[in-house]
DNA sequence: CGAAACTTTCAATACTTATTGAAAATTCAT
DNA sequence: ATGAATTTTCAATAAGTATTGAAAGTTTCG
């Protein structure tokens, strides 16, 4: 396979797994693109490679910049700005996981402590609304709990902690 | 808070979480309901409780029942199917990672493997690619072995080890 | 300051996905 | 086999999301 194939596959498939991630197709696709260039690149050609327009590149790098996985950087000599990806994969998902836990989490875990109380008429229905409403809880917040530990980890000791695990 | 307000705001809450399962939105609430519902519930009664038509419910039970997350049950003398959840959140849990782990995870290694042995022309670029696509599948691989670990735990090891890890 | 270089915004529009509802297909008791 | 009950399908359409491109805004430098 050609260098230029493969990396067009490449940035095809991980725009696809970054939107399941929670980021959109373009988003995703800026981003794998950013990634393989070994340096930071322009609007212009982010435009170029991707083949979209100004606006539609100009939004999703701000998106990007706000997910807080792209980077500005200044060129000597260039008065345009240009771009660049955080490399470490490791980073890289770290900062997804934070930005999903706010965005998804942190939501229904609001709400699961607010429906906890609810007045109980005595009503089967009622009963077993709580009992899952309790277990949803407990696992939501065990989730927290992991997520919040992984995007503090450092990389060496979260994979020798997961490789015991797996053993 | 009342109950029905509670359940109602559980299923617009659960529903929002579900979208950013992969699950769509209709279908996470479809869930929901069965969830907290005590006893199985008909197409009817979810398309009442829900204010959805005939065609979407149908197809989102069918969905779900793909998923593998909902079943269907007989009740004695009644000529229609009724359908409820599992109730184990965990088991639920263990089902859409299984899914999703197909529908994502797999694609993505597949394209990274091949993608893998591009033949380098020696450029900075290719040599940049090359680097990359071996941190991604290295990650991908780890966490693919982690899924596995997941889909295959059981609920009290699998928790054990966590609240280890999270010390 | 003035104007070229560059970035941002946003209304219009294209594209994608979800939903409806009625017709077709299936199932099942008699 | 018949026909009432039930489920499934699917073309039409509604709703939601992404993209364009040109105009407005901002920055930089002589």
């Amino acid at each position: 396979m050609k260098y230029t194939e493969a990396k067009e596959e490449l940035i095809q498939a991980w725009g696809n797994l970054g939107y399941s991630w929670g980021l959109n197709k373009t988003m995703a696709q800026i981003h794998a693109l950013l990634m393989v260039s070994p340096k930071a690149l322009s609007t212009e050609e982010i435009m170029q490679e991707l083949s979209i327009s100004r606006g539609n590149a100009n939004m999703n790098v701000r998106a990007l910049l706000d997910w807080g996985i792209i980077s500005r950087v200044s060129v000597a000599g260039e008065r345009k700005e240009f771009f660049k990806s955080e490399k470490d994969v490791w980073a890289l998902a770290r900062q997804v996981a934070k930005e999903r836990r706010k965005r998804e989490l942190e939501p229904i875990l609001k709400v699961l402590k607010e429906v906890n109380d609810v007045q109980t008429d005595g009503s089967e229905e009622a009963k077993e609304f709580k009992k899952v409403v309790k277990e949803l809880k407990n696992f939501a917040e065990k989730s927290d709990g992991l997520l919040e530990t992984f995007i503090k980890a450092e990389e060496s000791w979260f994979w020798n902690t997961v490789l015991k695990m797996m053993k």
